[in-house]
DNA sequence: TTGTATGCGTTATCAA
DNA sequence: TTGATAACGCATACAA
């Protein structure tokens, strides 16, 4: 900027305020002063300025990983809402370390961070960590997995009517012994989805059976004892509706290993629409989590909460709507959909 | 640290010195304000320190896209040597889109990192931008998309060797008639696996055949046109190695679908060791990319850049050994592997 | 071993 | 409409 006053002979205020397309500067001193920054290819520096404004304009994304694609595409989401709004994004892994996620959560506060973008760790099991955050008014929004409480902005699936929707198709497909398989249950996702397959059973006037739920971190090779002990059941399940898709996988290749069919002996669903459920065979039945939309959300949220400057804003909660997408693992009874020669059958779509 | 200053009645260079465990300060007064500290929480503020000392403790990270295996775990590996050096990552995608790459990139620059990590997007075909960045002197390394030229840093896998091992493999099989789905011949990792698959055939002796090689952008439903492609040959082939997983699942299901037997009809193997490589039917052999200890030798090689400081450096590129992962897809001869048992075999490791 | 003074690049305030 | 000045939080040259 000095160099660019210099060459102009005006001050590097007027630069600065050219630059960024103050009222006060004519239009010709404007138009003079950014062709020459272009043409010195003139790179401002972030840090100074959020130095002297105290406010930068990047947001921290802390994610539990990346792999798979439910994380990637929120992200990609989160990206896009940020990018329009002259922001940019850090992103942090916890790696399911609570341990990592408190030093990620330093890490943003000392790169000076407009904001933070949370999805909790599945060993987080106390938030002192965030209250640390927002005691020094650092604007925080969860999403997919948020802290409990009344006072958290979060964006969220709605998990209990992913879970009662996936429970639902279920006996809408003549399957009559359900058997679940749940996440850790200190996680709001996990609990919402079981929730919601309890309400469709209910609803169905079929019996809850705690034998038919089973526990667990909802890893592959975790899917696969499931369901090998769901089987040794006197009275097995005709049907699984897991929490996740890597269990109901596992499910499903132990299920073929054992020789049954799927659908027909037991039909399987899963949750999150990863990539590969359109791999498998057969391919499975999965909610998606309409991940784009929950990133871009979180970051509008973000945004209105940052805008808001830590004056009165009634904490939000942002629910979207899951969305099933029926595939073969699922389906008894084809007939009852037109379409069912689709791949990737939507549904429900409301 | 004013408010330390104050308290312990020094001044605010003692307590610079003493947190940054300066020589000059002695043990009794950096334990007290190491404690102070502690006790009120204190967050160095990394954009004055970064402004003040003219680099930050940022690296800038660009990758075409996150989904899928191989990018997040190569990000893993660069947090990992990142954070033993003090070090924080920004990561941005260029979702194979110059244009964001270049803007990614200015985006960098201007959040003053000390240095950037980029795989380049496949819409990259000049290299104008990376000059941009070195005119200015800030360290580049590339990874795994690597540009051209004697006077770049970078890290890639030996992709020639990946394509070699894969085509021999196959040619131990007894494959006779290979096939290449090949990728964009502008990116180095697409045109060495084909030199390698080029290679392993003229050292077996077989015939090069161009009608054997589809080039294409090597998504999946170009997996499935391409093998449907090579099926209609006069002479079609008897295996195929593409030189990306998404291409050869097209192709394994396709080979499927028009009643041929992977392996016994036709070999099939990928590349990239993707997680859905143990899903498909059969399990898909691939070509492993150290993907983790890519990403921690490309942030040891830039940390070493960024030391000397724009000193004198010769260039280096470092070469990964790829890893074969030979599965069902590929294994016609089983007996010829005692472990064949094993769901991910590894044939080669050096 | 500690302190004083200064500047990194930018922008807000106040005055012209 | 423009400019002079100070300040953001930190690190360092120099002095003590």
């Amino acid at each position: 900027m000095a160099d660019l006053a210099r060459e102009l002979g005006v001050s590097t205020t007027t630069i600065s305020r050219a630059l960024s397309d103050h009222f006060s500067i004519g239009p010709a001193m404007k138009q003079k002063v950014q062709k020459l920054a272009r043409k010195y290819n003139y790179q401002p520096n972030r840090m100074a300025s959020a130095l002297r404004k105290g406010k930068s304009k990047l947001l921290g994304i802390v994610v539990p990983y990346l792999e798979g694609r439910f994380f990637p595409t929120v992200v990609y989401g989160m990206e896009k809402a940020a990018s329009k709004a002259g922001y940019n994004v850090i992103i942090c892994q916890s790696h399911e370390d609570v341990v990592l996620e408190r030093r990620n959560l330093d890490t943003l506060l000392s790169a000076q961070v407009a904001g933070v973008l949370v999805s909790m760790s599945r060993t987080t099991l106390d938030y002192k960590h965030f209250d640390k955050l927002r005691s020094r008014g650092m604007p925080l929004v969860f999403f997919d997995r948020v802290e409990e409480g009344d006072n958290v902005n979060a964006v969220v699936l709605d998990d209990r009517e992913g879970g009662y929707i996936s429970t639902r198709h279920l006996i809408g497909q003549g399957c009559r012994r359900i058997a679940h398989l749940a996440g850790p249950q200190h996680l709001n996702i996990y609990r919402n989805r079981r929730q919601g397959y309890l309400d469709a059973l209910r609803e169905a006037g079929l019996p809850e059976d705690e034998n038919l739920v089973v526990y667990s971190d909802m890893l592959h090779a975790q899917g696969v004892d499931s369901l090998r002990q769901l089987m040794l059941l006197p009275n097995p399940p005709d049907a699984v509706f897991s929490a996740g898709d890597d269990s109901a996988l596992g499910a499903l290749q132990e299920a073929r290993r054992q020789g049954l069919r799927v659908p027909e002996d037991v039909a399987i669903t899963g949750f999150s629409n990863e990539t590969f459920t359109l791999v498998t065979e057969p391919n499975l039945t999965s909610v998606d989590q309409r991940s784009e939309e929950m990133g871009q959300a979180a970051v509008r949220l973000l945004l209105e909460l940052i805008d808001a400057e830590g004056g009165p804003f009634s904490p939000r909660k942002v629910s979207l709507r899951p969305e099933l997408l029926v595939r073969q693992s699922s389906l008894r009874e084809p007939e009852l959909y037109a379409e069912a020669a689709e791949p990737a059958l939507i549904v429900r779509r409301r």
